[in-house]
DNA sequence: CAGTATCCCGCTTGATACTG
DNA sequence: CAGTATCAAGCGGGATACTG
């Protein structure tokens, strides 16, 4: 079955995506999984600096509802919950993949150098 | 050149990546220039039903200021503006086409038919 | 250990009006 | 035709404190 966008379905589509993504903290921990990798809440607070334990509760929940890490809980005293990535999740990696390629082809069409906004870069502050 | 990411940069990269991508309507937009289409100011006020002049103007300036896409001013009154991709502008199309076959994916992996957050779906309402 | 509950602030969006 | 200017609202996110 093949699926034909019209550019407001397409665009919808990818929105529908990208509200999956967005977050603050979703993307670093989704690659702090890719790989098969699996971390339990507390490994995530060390991994991340900055994160909150609120949003760091938040963004799990929301990435575990929508399907792309999976939440297994050891009940014992103390609590152990793990983190992994759900098959589906698996499969996000290599579409960020080609993002990141999109991004490294920037200069490489005669673009200015990005003259207007700068992404992240502007000389070493 | 081949870059090398840690969990925390390819995070940052895609970051940069979707913060290019965010915005009401900037997806709408970019789906009604894939495939060399060119369009005027007043074309997108059709083609996309409730967008204010405010933030067509806004979402435009910025895609233009991230080098996606390029405007061409003809000075004649009144006056005439046309839109269309740049080069790497165009190069985006295949990753957008990335994530949407992601989601296409999403219900063959097993996954229950997400219960928790439903993307846009759930029975016709 | 692994969370939940509140309060507050900034930024993006929307509505509306005006102009070269 | 192709914009700019102004003002207010909504929501995501940060700081902080508490709990099974």
């Amino acid at each position: 079955m093949i699926k034909v966008y019209t550019p407001a379905t397409a665009a919808v589509g990818v929105e529908e995506v990208l509200r999956l993504l967005e977050g603050r903290w979703k993307l670093v921990i989704l690659f702090h999984l890719f790989g098969g990798k699996v971390q339990r809440y507390s490994d995530f607070e060390k991994l991340i600096p900055g994160i909150s334990q609120k949003m760091l509760a938040q963004q799990l929940r929301q990435l575990e509802a929508d399907g792309i890490v999976a939440r297994k809980l050891y009940p014992q005293v103390p609590p152990k919950v793990e983190y992994r990535l759900t098959e589906w999740g698996q499969a996000l990696c290599p579409a960020l993949d080609a993002l990141l390629k999109w991004a490294e082809q920037r200069d490489g069409f005669g673009n200015p150098a990005r003259a207007g906004r700068p992404t992240s870069g502007g000389p070493a502050a």
